[in-house]
DNA sequence: ATTTCAATCTGTAATGAGTTCAATTACATA
DNA sequence: TATGTAATTGAACTCATTACAGATTGAAAT
């Protein structure tokens, strides 16, 4: 078990020497919590999470490396919540759904090619973001 | 002119009193503010724009001015720019490009229905935004 | 006209996400 | 082992937004 997890630890370090990220044990440790979680999580959240394995841990760290990662096309920053940033261990293009109550941010899966195109009214597009809001399924 | 102006705010003061709004003149400087222009302004944009006509106000009372006004479906609510939140005087679902560069926001016309939608994978919407982010047709 | 009362406005203080920066630590290489 | 660069840390700071309490407004009611 801990064997596996160290593994695991290690084929993350593989990663990202291979996308030219020095493989730092915090590094490793936030892209392990977005590779687990689909919850689009902000700073804080990964900091909760993850501060108890690193105690020494700083959220400037977070914020330091979730920006390295958003550059190096890692994860997605989500501006859909105007109160924090949320990040998205990026898959596919997809769309999103905000619940106003609870606050989760859910997955939608459309068939809209919207988050394809490379200019639009030629303006030349590098990010594309279908974001609804409203009230969930479960808090319906 | 001046007649002409009087009358203007005076048509805003029943468009106001009509959606069971108080018309007070900072609530009419503001509708009229956004009513002509079409810069998805941030608070900060409105306040340096009006306060000039109106020594004595206060940023709070913009932001409590546009809170109401989301509410009252006059003004839509942008979080496209994750630094301050934009307010767009809506007219027709529409999407938006926000440039990296500049950082105007522009109207974008698709010819797509996403924003149409009443409820997706069971989740009931009451906003829905597009958004494009990247280097304006101006900045390239 | 004066009183009354709720709604609105104002300004200051508080909140909280995110950034800056200088000092410390880690780590690869010589 | 010594050196140098990159990464981390934590405190101070910025700045958008909210909270709050007192002042002002304006429309009834008397
Ligand atoms: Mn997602
Ligand atoms: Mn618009
Ligand atoms: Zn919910
Ligand atoms: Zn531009």
């Amino acid at each position: 078990m801990v064997n596996k997890n160290k593994t695991l630890l290690n084929e993350i370090k593989e990663i990202l020497k291979s996308k030219d990220i020095k493989p730092s044990y915090q590094r490793i440790m936030v892209y392990n919590y977005m590779k687990n979680h689909r919850n689009h999580p902000s700073v804080d959240t990964i900091f909760k999470a993850i501060s108890g394995s690193i105690p020494t841990l700083s959220k400037t760290t977070i914020y330091n490396i979730l920006n390295f990662f958003a550059k190096k096309g890692i994860v997605d920053t989500l501006t859909i919540d105007k109160n924090e940033v949320r990040y998205d261990f990026i898959k596919t293009p997809h769309a999103h759904f905000m619940c106003k109550i609870c606050g989760e941010i859910f997955d939608i899966h459309l068939k809209s090619d919207v988050c394809l195109k490379d200019f639009v009214e030629g303006h030349k597009v590098e990010d594309a973001h279908v974001d609804f809001k409203g009230v969930c399924k479960g808090c319906l």
